[in-house]
DNA sequence: GCGACAG
DNA sequence: ATCTTGTCGC
């Protein structure tokens, strides 16, 4: 698929965080999209020892939620990770393997946060533009802001604020298991997103497009 | 200054 | 993310 190219990736850690702050005021963040027909999982594994970074894309159908696509691509780290700029580790990384996709996916989710980012702009967001599609931002723990515990079943969630503003949801997707982050990367609302992250969750608290991208990230 | 900090 | 054994439960 295509892949838009908005900077350069050789940025000192400020250059970064004034780029961030700039491309959050471009990211829409209600629902603009017509039908969701495939759901695109992505994750990066890393390997130390020879510095590099392994990326994974899953396109599944949705609702079916079954594979019709996978891509991984190797590539060298770019940086060392830094609580909030993770998405320039991971989007060089995930840029090659999307480019190599034959399927153009209706809705990408990432394995991280979107807009519940200290600057309003995570990986998920950072993805949505790059690549122009809805994404949605779901991560394993919280970055910033505060929420209470959502309820003990599957489906039930509470908002995570910050500074007065909701910025994203805890989701409980599966029963008595640790909820997950939600928040709207790019081209979609929390409602949708929550929706979305609940039909693409089977038996397991991850949802099945990144779980499979998991696996194969190795 | 102190503590927190996606993957 | 990654390094790691056994163990509890569906």
């Amino acid at each position: 698929m295509k892949v838009k190219t908005l900077h350069s990736w050789e940025l000192s850690q400020t250059e970064a965080i004034e780029l961030q702050k700039t491309l959050a005021k471009r990211i829409i963040t209600r629902d603009n999209f017509s039908e969701i027909n495939t759901v695109c999982g992505v994750d990066v594994g890393y390997d130390k020892k020879v510095q590099q970074a392994t990326a994974a894309c899953v396109v599944m159908s949705y609702p079916a939620l079954e594979v019709i696509e996978k891509v991984r691509v190797t590539t060298p780290i770019k940086l060392h990770y830094i609580p909030g700029l993770l998405s320039f580790r991971e989007a060089p990384a995930l840029i090659p393997a999307f480019a190599r996709l034959k399927t153009e996916p209706d809705l990408v989710i990432c394995d991280g946060h979107g807009l519940s980012h200290p600057r309003r702009f995570g990986l998920a967001c950072h993805l949505g533009l790059l690549l122009d599609t809805p994404t949605i931002g779901c991560a394993k723990s919280l970055l910033i802001g505060s929420c209470s515990e959502p309820g003990v079943t599957r489906g039930s969630y509470e908002y995570i604020w910050d500074t007065g503003e909701v910025i994203g949801a805890v989701l409980r997707t599966k029963n008595g298991v640790k909820p997950v982050y939600v928040s709207t990367g790019h081209r979609i609302g929390l409602s949708s997103a929550i929706d979305f992250i609940l039909g693409c969750t089977r038996n397991h608290r991850l949802t099945e497009p990144v779980r499979y991208a998991d696996l194969d990230a190795v």
